[in-house]
DNA sequence: CCAAATACGGAACGATCGTTCCGTATTTGG
DNA sequence: CCAAATACGGAACGATCGTTCCGTATTTGG
């Protein structure tokens, strides 16, 4: 029983992702996200509670959005190896078409706030055990299928290749081009195959 | 012919390295730098320009002190495989003894400002091409010694090696456990050996 | 021993930070 | 059609930002 808001919530929210997701948390302030999100202050609080609150917001929507994609990858497949080719070269494809180097939001949000905000490294956290439990069960059927070396634990290998792709992210953020990111790919990939 | 400062300027230098290091460039105010250091805002600007140049100074420092020791130990090696496990023993060493968790300051910069500051991120990229470099020739000659696998080439062996140090780094950084480290690093290792 | 030069502590600068408030516009239920 | 409720733009809040200024202390060359 009163007024409705001008603008769509979600796109929003996507546009404070983007915003964050460039800049960081704390390059990013307040008077950046009036401008980006075309909203006035109050709506921008009354809607979002707070900057850090958007900002939490911002990395659920990341999750949900981003993250999960792999972990869905990861137990759909049918092709152990194939499906980590899959997820490697898309990585690459993002990477190489993105054309401020926003690299993985994730990864730039460990870094830059995990130390310092609990609430938020905690999440940054369960994601990470997120992505690595689903890449654990990929390697576990891998192995199963006789495509991957078993002299190493199906743990060992998916903190490998997450840390592979967290590697990789920085580089890309870092503003190395397509055929440093190929290098560093096809050589995770080589070795990958090469141990079974 | 006048007053002597009463601080040692390299000492405080390290400090502000130490700060900037844990907390990043944002995050650090120059308060923060004032209570860190000890000294009043006067003569931390008369002594080091402004916190911009101050932060440069300390990346200079970290490069000189950290960066340049992996250059070394891949020059002087006379065991390619031998010197690459030792880059990685003591990554793993720094980063379980760091009760802060700081990560690795070039990885962290990278993140937070190359894309924003080209001067930093100019800096930051010499830096890690001084490594890749290094790498290479470290791989070159593990190749011609017959303890790598020639299949790829040396470049793309070192960039993948780079990676796979700043994905520990950001492991390290995100709080991650001995053992994770340890997996990561295992896995590294191992895979570099079975190539061969 | 004094004039010149630099270092110091700490107050103060304008700018920007994240957030709140206020007066008005709009919508809806009764 | 009016009372209640929410959205809006934009001014304003106190706090903190990075930086400068000022008056005093200390050192050194002549």
């Amino acid at each position: 029983m009163a007024r409705k808001k001008e603008f769509d919530e979600k796109v929003l929210l996507d546009k404070a992702l983007d915003l964050f997701w460039r800049k960081g948390y704390n390059a990013t302030s307040a008077q950046d996200l009036v401008d980006e999100l075309g909203i006035s202050r109050s709506s921008l609080y009354d809607t979002y509670t707070d900057k850090r609150h958007l900002f939490m917001e911002s990395l659920r929507q990341y999750q949900l959005c981003n993250t999960s994609v792999i972990v869905r990858m990861a137990d759909e497949s049918t092709d152990a190896e194939q499906t980590i080719q899959q997820i490697f070269q898309n990585i690459i494809k993002e990477s190489v078409e993105d054309a401020v180097k926003k690299g993985c939001y994730m990864v730039n949000t460990a870094v830059e706030l995990s130390g310092q905000d609990k609430e938020i490294g905690d999440l940054v956290a369960q994601n990470n055990k997120n992505v690595e439990d689903a890449l654990t069960r990929l390697v576990k059927k891998g192995q199963a299928d006789g495509q991957f070396s078993t002299k190493k634990t199906a743990r060992a290998f998916a903190r490998y290749l997450f840390s592979s792709i967290s590697g990789l992210r920085v580089a890309a953020r870092s503003g190395s081009d397509k055929r440093v990111l190929n290098d560093i790919a096809e050589v995770v990939l080589f070795t990958l195959l090469q141990v079974s």
